[in-house]
DNA sequence: CATGTTAACTTAACAGCGTTAGGCGTCCAA
DNA sequence: TTGGACGCCTAACGCTGTTAAGTTAACATG
């Protein structure tokens, strides 16, 4: 069967397809060999419209990123800063199998440095030195995604013991699994707010404080 | 060669060559056979020793999670919980390729477990509530591991632009990588710091303040 | 309308992966 | 002295990402 009439492939619907799996099955659960049996193709079909796998799972990163929002900074620092930490982990926590890859390299050149500079653009109009608006967007990364690896892998079971006095009625680890996903979400929150309000201190202080 | 006299493998030996190969080549770049190889053995040599790839990169994982050090919790828990993250942080930086493996389950669970104890332990006996100290354990955790993601692929080279103004004299990609990590460094602390800062309002003010 | 090129697929194959099966000789205990 | 376990070996299985070569439909051009 070679050269159908309508093309049996298209770079959308092989990433749909990608995304799925993998939120099925885990990011090692994506073959190519499976990914084109999903799409009735053969395994060598793919690389007529991806040249490998990675560049795939590069556009695949990039469609969840463009979820990632940083128009709040239109309504000052702590708001721009709490919007887009928040849509961020929002994007990741979707598609948390994902996540090791994400975090391993840039997707689209062009979107990250639009949301890098609309970031920092927007922590230095509010008054930040631009170090301290590198820092603070760098910091901000290190929750997003710290929190999205703990909620990617429930791998963080070690806390086991520690979650127990979060929700002492459970004491089976399946409710406790169940659960865990709620403590990541208030963790997360927990942490952001924590960290804006430490950074409240440092823009009322003068310079260099801690 | 069959059953040498003095035997050319111990767990501890296949730990240390896995490791180098993990820290030089990545941690895809360790495979079973050059493991095998580097050690001058035939590669199911390594199952007599370990049962599989997993169970010997837990135990480099454990290995390295064993120099993370918890006892600054006896001088209060501001120091405890600077001094855990620190040590956390400096670990994993050492062998930034197998964060993420090492961010995908737990080690040995009794070293976690009690470590985890120590942190919860110490922070409740500061003064936060069970919740809290859950919170702040995960909150702290987000920071290292995605600290160490960061310095793991500079995968972060998204910030490119925004890296620029901090080190201002350096146009060429070659010296802002080598300078990645000073940033990464400064990011870190700068984010415990004004962490463990927002903590210090949570803790003086009454009871669900935020 | 015939022709040549390109597009979009196919099957076959390569090297490498983690892992298992089976063989072989050397060491240790009875 | 014999038996068995130990610690290695080679061969092989099924999987992986990827390349090569073949096939034919669609499209552009004379």
């Amino acid at each position: 069967m070679p050269r159908p009439s309508t093309p049996l492939l298209s770079q959308t619907g092989i990433r749909a397809a990608a995304l799925e799996i993998i939120d099925r099955d885990g990011l090692d659960g994506l073959s190519m060999r499976k990914l084109a049996a999903a799409l009735g193709v053969s395994a060598p079909a793919l690389y007529f419209h991806y040249p490998t796998k990675e560049r795939l799972l590069d556009d695949v990163a990039s469609e969840i990123m463009e979820k990632v929002d940083v128009s709040a900074f239109g309504r000052g620092w702590r708001e721009g800063l709490l919007g887009w930490a928040r849509s961020y982990r929002a994007a990741l926590a979707e598609h948390p199998n994902i996540v090791p890859f994400l975090a391993h390299g840039p997707g689209q050149r062009d979107a990250s440095l639009r949301r890098a500079d609309a970031i920092h653009g927007g922590l230095v109009a509010a008054g930040w030195s631009p170090r301290d608006a590198t820092m603070i967007g760098a910091s901000t990364k290190y929750l997003v995604i710290g929190a999205a690896m703990g909620s990617f892998s429930r791998g963080f079971v070690d806390d086991v013991q520690v979650y127990l006095d979060r929700y002492p009625a459970l004491g089976d680890a399946h409710r406790l699994r169940e659960h865990a996903d709620a403590v990541d979400r208030d963790s997360f929150e927990f942490a952001l707010l924590t960290f804006v309000d430490g950074l409240a201190i440092r823009l009322s202080s003068p310079a260099g404080a801690s």
